[in-house]
DNA sequence: GACGAATACTAGCACGTGCTAGTTGATGCT
DNA sequence: AGCATCAACTAGCACGTGCTAGTATTCGTC
């Protein structure tokens, strides 16, 4: 910067002045200096600017980027954050690099807000989190932590898809579990209550599953064992849906003629037109939005009450999931 | 940090000389400035670290969130650059946020240099970039801009594959295309080069593709449209395998009974046990530790030839591979 | 022509840390 | 005792920026 004042033959505060863009320069002086530091390749040391102003204005935003879905809640911060002027840092928790050395390095970095998506720890954890920095957990019902929360109403979608099933026409509709994961446990309990409040609580059907592709290819292998299959599945997520789904394929399983399938997230893959998946979707603009408003929210006002933010799901509809067939079909399960 | 040093008694620079580990400090005062450093919370402001420090200790890592295999070499930048004192900044090329961008990020945060992965953009580009710091492109072969870079033998590993299948004894073998995307161009040399090789170069076929597993299944369409199929197909990645694949299996072709399939990259999809993949594997570990080597070595010696690391790839053969049939089989192309 | 006000600009401190150049006090050696 | 050496510690500057408090200069008004 003093190189820039120097060329322009003004003072290093008035290129301040002018690279701020605030008042106090002429016209005339404002083009000459943005020239001289376009010539000189100058680029503001965000170092230097973080140390001197109160706030550096980083949003911290924690996720697996071996989770497809948190890889995309991370997308749709960036324009959520800058719409109000932050940037986001990005911190990734990866093999051999826990949760705890993210949050280090990111408060080193003196985020004012950490994002947390998808991360299942001890509710103490959180509280002590929160007494450092402001913390908004994503995808993630409220816990006894007090801390803020932003989550779609889980529960809800999974009703709404045990709805379209049973319009169809199904009436076996088996569920594949989440696990300990994210929202899990609500997308279980939706679907127990929709089906309940169907009448159909003896044709429930929980499978074990973890999110993962390779859980839904189990629980499918599961359900092959298993004898008679049900007309159509509900999954915890859209990558259980993937596995499940493929591996149904591959058993000569007809996806939807023999079973109907449903996933949620409405991730990237669940459009593809290959896959065309029905799912639950879940608004990761939305999301991202809440997000940032609960947390810098929290910086203006160190409201007491921990805010919970919830996004409605929305169901949409492809063609992974058709009416049952009327007779039951002898399966090939041997073909592969 | 003056008020661990005022807590404990002792001066600002003692407190300095703890913290980093430095000689100049009784062991006794060691731990007592290390007990108040922890009991008042401290943490070390990295904006003023890098300010006072010469060097940020950053390395900047440029990527795409929707390719995975990207992911998969940033995750693998983690241990390679924690490996030599460095810490990874990563910046993400998301919807709206171009490569510009990013890059005028990470310049700001003075990281020390760039690690660039599948990025395409003109030569001059990477020519001013790396005027002002070190660069290096990891999974995209030398081209005309004098840059770094780390990459695997893309040719070879078709090569290899084509020779796996020949070996089973195949005979037509198709070829999904990368389009332009990283090492495409390389990886269907490779393909034409090894049909050539075995006087297979009548029976070569490109199929158009783009990397993405909608390409992937785009191609299967076309294979299937066009009459009599090939007996095994090679992809530019894994994810037009899987594209391919699924699509493959919804029409009633099975995988290998029908058709053999091989991808590339080895991504964390190819591993799994209902995809099972025969794929080109690209270890990531040895690109993430090679582009660290070759950036830090740029900034110790500014040496002028660009240098090329290239890996090896190896053939990891499952169970997507097989001989083909000998009697050519009806195929039940309209079952969906 | 004097004066207040506005405009255009500058001097210099502060942010939190690293590091150089010290100072102090103890120890060993002649 | 006198001196050199060393460990243990401290004072204070510098890094690049933002911002407050200031100084010139111009302009409009009576």
């Amino acid at each position: 910067m003093a190189d820039v004042a120097d060329a322009a033959g003004v003072s290093r505060a008035l290129v301040s002045i002018v690279l701020r863009d605030v008042s106090g320069a002429s016209d005339e002086t404002r083009r000459r200096v943005r020239r001289v530091a376009d010539d000189l390749g100058y680029r503001p040391n965000a170092a230097a600017q973080v140390l001197r102003r109160a706030r550096s204005g980083n949003l911290g935003v924690l996720f697996s980027p071996r989770y497809p879905f948190e890889v995309e809640i991370a997308e749709a911060m960036y324009p959520a954050a800058h719409e109000i002027g932050y940037r986001v840092v990005l911190g990734a928790m990866t093999l051999g690099r826990d949760l705890d050395d993210a949050v280090e390095e990111l408060l080193e970095n003196r985020c004012e807000a950490l994002v947390i998506v998808g991360v299942d720890h001890p509710d103490r954890w959180f509280d002590d989190l929160k007494g450092r920095v402001p913390v908004v957990r994503v995808g993630w019902p409220r816990s006894g932590a007090a801390v803020d929360v932003v989550h779609t109403h889980e529960g809800r979608g999974v009703d709404a898809a045990v709805g379209h099933l049973v319009d169809l026409g199904h009436r076996s509709i088996g569920f594949v579990d989440g696990g300990g994961f994210p929202g899990a446990r609500q997308r279980r309990r939706g679907y127990l209550t929709g089906m309940r409040r169907r009448g159909l609580q003896h044709a429930s059907q929980v499978f074990a599953g973890d999110y993962t592709d390779q859980g839904g290819a189990n629980a499918a292998l599961q359900m092959l064992a298993g004898g008679e299959l049900p007309t159509a599945v509900i999954t915890a997520n859209d990558w259980s849906a993937i596995g499940l789904l493929t591996t149904f394929l591959r058993h000569g399983v007809h996806v939807p003629g023999d079973i109907s399938v449903v996933g949620y997230d409405d991730s990237l893959l669940a459009r593809r037109t290959y896959i065309d998946l029905t799912t639950i979707a879940q608004d990761t603009t939305q999301l991202a939005n809440a997000a940032v408003a609960l947390a810098t929210r929290r910086l203006d006002v160190s409201v007491d009450p921990p805010a919970e933010i919830v996004i409605e799901p929305v169901l949409i509809v492809r063609s992974s999931t058709a009416a049952p067939r009327l007779a039951p079909t002898a399966l090939d399960t041997n073909t592969r």
